[in-house]
DNA sequence: GTTCCGCATGAATCGATAG
DNA sequence: ACTATCGATTCATGCGGAA
């Protein structure tokens, strides 16, 4: 095995086509990443052109492929631009490229953008919406569903009244006590697995970061690819997002940026949350109560 | 011009393949339809293969390019299957193939299942999500944005998340009392534009037909691309919705469905729209007040 | 008349079984 | 090996009957 101090819960400066082949093959769990859109950020990856984006990115791919682990998964949010009128096709194109490179293309997540960017145009709507594709080196692969189980519809709580009160604060305390046999049964009553449309509204803008994702989308693929003490890979890191869910939840992580600005914002983010060790604990127990986030129910505790 | 008794206001019978080229050329101002899906509806279009898709709606589509005025518009509504563990990427190759044929791909609207078939897998959750492709034949076609404006505030915008049980009820009961007391909140309220997420529940088969998509979803794309008198053409017609929606609108249909079983459906349906015409008048002007859909601002009431 | 509860039903998908 | 069928899983919705 490597050493992991040499890599391991660091920000890597440099290219991604530089840095991704020093990491050793077949070692994260899961790559989260929002690479540069075409035409954006200029002044770091030259802005790659709509028609050569597929080109761009295909060998970076290869480096991500070779990277993770058999059983990882590899999330990928990117959204085409309009170009002259219409949508361009290039991220079908590099699905079908990708696929091609020997990915799965497992599933495609929809992630909603509740408060989208303003604008009117004359032939279309705002854009609220951005894809988060999903591959996979091979069909079996790691996922822990019980990590994002979300509340159920109205109606399941005229259900829930048929419990009675003392059912209910019966099975309460059981669940404190934190090794209730029924644990499962009175959550599964609340809970619901949820479908492949994330809706998450987009961050604002509010502190020195402005980044590219909100944290609940890589928190979010986090849960439910990785476990514990698993490796977390984003090869576009910018001001550090995957970085802050990773440590929120427990899991290395692993970052790359050009940019050293954004190095330096993440590098900032990354030292505001790391200290704080014991509340994190503090946080994954309490979520096993949290009706909003339910989390690592079959998974193992932090030591 | 042709005579418009001959196919005006029709469900023509037949296999579209057949039926389309009898249509006369520009004629159309919006196709919307949902296609059969790829291994579906077998008894009469054959279950297509995904492999065979592209080969197969592409003659299809060339039609539809024929037939469809140069300003007007083609949604299409449909959702690749899972084939082998893995999203197929027939719709992404039909998408290439379309361009190819010479349709601008000018936007791909999402509509959001909000129950969306149930179901458990080790590698997926719940498919909650279609697309509603929108082609155009150049790049200045007619969009009535102002017909789909939806009140602003709170109120919507919680609304996006979850629509509960009891609120659907009170939206019904608002609709169906014509004015209920609380208009006063949404009169004066400032109206916003949509997005390109479309919020809508399927159609439960507890209704008397099962269709394809809730009558919500042409009824948007018909007010969003279409005016009164206007001509709307679904060559997949099936129980009939398009048509019940573009009577409801006050525009012109054009059917096309292979089915006989589906024919007698949507005949006995559009026959129940048609025998009411004040009614309409008045759920039309009720729309004004309705969260849901929003209509005819600033087009002519039919008369 | 309301409100509530029970129940059937989906453009699904996987894995096992059978030809 | 490759395809066809079947059971199991799961939840929002609307309808009908009951309180």
């Amino acid at each position: 095995m490597f050493y992991a101090a040499d890599w391991l819960d660091k920000i890597l400066p440099g290219d991604c086509r530089d840095i991704l082949p020093t990491l050793p093959e077949a070692s994260v769990d899961l790559i989260v990443t929002s690479p540069p859109y075409a035409d954006q950020r200029q002044h770091t990856y030259g802005g790659v052109r709509p028609d050569d984006y597929v080109d761009w990115f295909l060998p970076i791919a290869a480096e991500l492929k070779r990277v993770l682990k058999p059983e990882g998964s590899f999330v990928l949010n990117i959204k085409e631009r309009v170009v002259d009128g219409e949508r361009h096709t290039y991220v079908l194109e590099l699905i079908v490229a990708l696929r091609k490179q020997g990915w799965l293309w497992t599933e495609e997540y929809i992630w909603h953008k509740r408060n989208s960017y303003p604008g009117k145009w004359p032939n279309r709507f705002r854009d609220a919406w951005e894809r988060c594709l999903h591959f996979t080196k091979q069909k079996n692969f790691a996922m822990y569903q019980d990590a994002v189980r979300v509340p159920m519809g109205d109606w399941s709580q005229s259900r829930l009244r048929n419990l009675s009160d003392t059912d209910k604060r019966r099975d309460n305390s059981r669940v404190q006590s934190g090794f209730g046999k029924k644990i499962e049964n009175w959550v599964g009553r609340e809970l619901a697995y949820p479908d492949n449309v994330l809706h998450m509204a987009t961050e604002c803008a509010n502190r020195n970061h402005s980044a590219a994702f909100p944290i609940e989308l890589p928190s979010w693929f986090i849960k439910l690819f990785t476990q514990p003490n698993d490796i977390v890979l984003d090869p576009f890191i910018g001001s550090g997002t995957t970085a802050e869910a990773a440590i929120q939840l427990g899991r290395h992580y692993v970052g790359i940026e050009l940019d050293a600005g954004y190095i330096q914002v993440a590098a900032e983010r990354i030292n505001a949350v790391t200290v704080q060790p014991q509340l994190l604990v503090v946080q994954e127990e309490s979520e096993l109560y949290d009706i909003v986030g339910v989390g690592e129910l079959d998974t193992p505790k932090l030591g």
